[in-house]
DNA sequence: TCAATTATTGAACGGCGTTCAAGTTTGTCA
DNA sequence: TGACAAACTTGAACGCCGTTCAATAATTGA
């Protein structure tokens, strides 16, 4: 069977979250689908792009989550928060491979349209409510990367989660 | 003359400003040195530990920053968060740099302590204060990250300014 | 069947961080 | 002054990395 973008993508899927950002190599890659390195290049144009893709699917499940309507929109916002931070954080080194795609395009990548959506609903203008979802995004990022960056050298992290919701509330006040 | 940590750190830190962390490696900087690779271990542990005394040195300032007394706490601490954005924004990669020196020591390193002293001064528990300052720190190297990866990438960076300050009044509301 | 298209190989290019035995230089003290 | 130790540097290698590209193989459509 012919190699596939798809299958490729897979595979780095697969080691990221097995062993992390340091062992996805296109070479590793190419070994672990039984093909030389080169071979993936015909169907992805650099590792750049192909993180991009591996952000979009961690973020993807969060533009079809359902919020409970009867609950205000910053509550509902606060939730979509939360819901991304443990997207990220269920992938190791996750916080780092979606701040890269963040960076390039930050408002088209969940959960910034959403929150946007939200934070209009409850009566910022668009201009606010995009710096709202963007700050957001960007406390959220780099908590999670302290935590990884914490995690992987195995120091303690026991304070994340609070120090995660105090920002939150912080911000969603 | 023998080589020394400091004219290691010294020319690190020039590669640095003048182009970028892509282009600061060991074998670059000792090519500048006029001195074997091999060398820079018996001053520099590894890579890292160089990386982390630039982000000390790019920091330093900000401890030794006067602010208005007479202005109340949150504005100061306003002012610092602003300080450190400049400071970080005009070197290269600095928000990189910066970045993984705080997920390490995420505590100590300046403006954090500052920050935890103003916000504490204006009323808030030791606990409030650590939170808050981390929370303003991780938005301000991710607005910055933001900003400098788009700056590389010849993308338009003109809305930077107006969502940091954003961020920053959402913050210390 | 036989071109044309699609896909893969194999090999190379030019890098990277780091290690280490072997050498050189420098400083100390008899 | 000379010998010895300590401080430092070299040169070479190890094992990686992303990416390119001519040549080659496999697949497809006419």
């Amino acid at each position: 069977m012919a190699l596939s973008r798809q299958q490729i993508v897979d595979a780095a899927w697969g080691i990221l979250h097995s062993y992390g950002l340091g062992d996805l190599s296109m070479r590793r890659l190419a070994k672990d689908l039984g093909v030389q390195p080169g071979a993936l290049y015909w169907h992805v144009a650099n590792k750049q792009e192909l993180l991009g893709v591996l952000a979009q699917r961690m973020v993807a499940p969060l533009s079809t989550i359902t919020l409970d309507d009867a609950a205000p929109p910053l509550e509902r916002a606060a939730h979509l928060t939360r819901e991304f931070r443990s997207v990220i954080l269920a992938v190791r080194d996750g916080a780092e491979v979606v701040s890269v795609a963040h960076s390039t395009t930050p408002e088209d990548l969940s959960p910034v349209p959403e929150l946007v959506a939200l934070s209009t609903e409850s009566g910022a203008t668009q201009g606010e409510a995009v710096d709202t979802a963007l700050t957001l995004v960007r406390f959220t990022l780099g908590s999670v990367t302290t935590q990884q960056t914490r995690e992987a050298m195995g120091l303690n992290t026991s304070s994340s989660e609070a120090e995660f919701t105090a920002g939150l509330q912080l911000l969603l006040r």
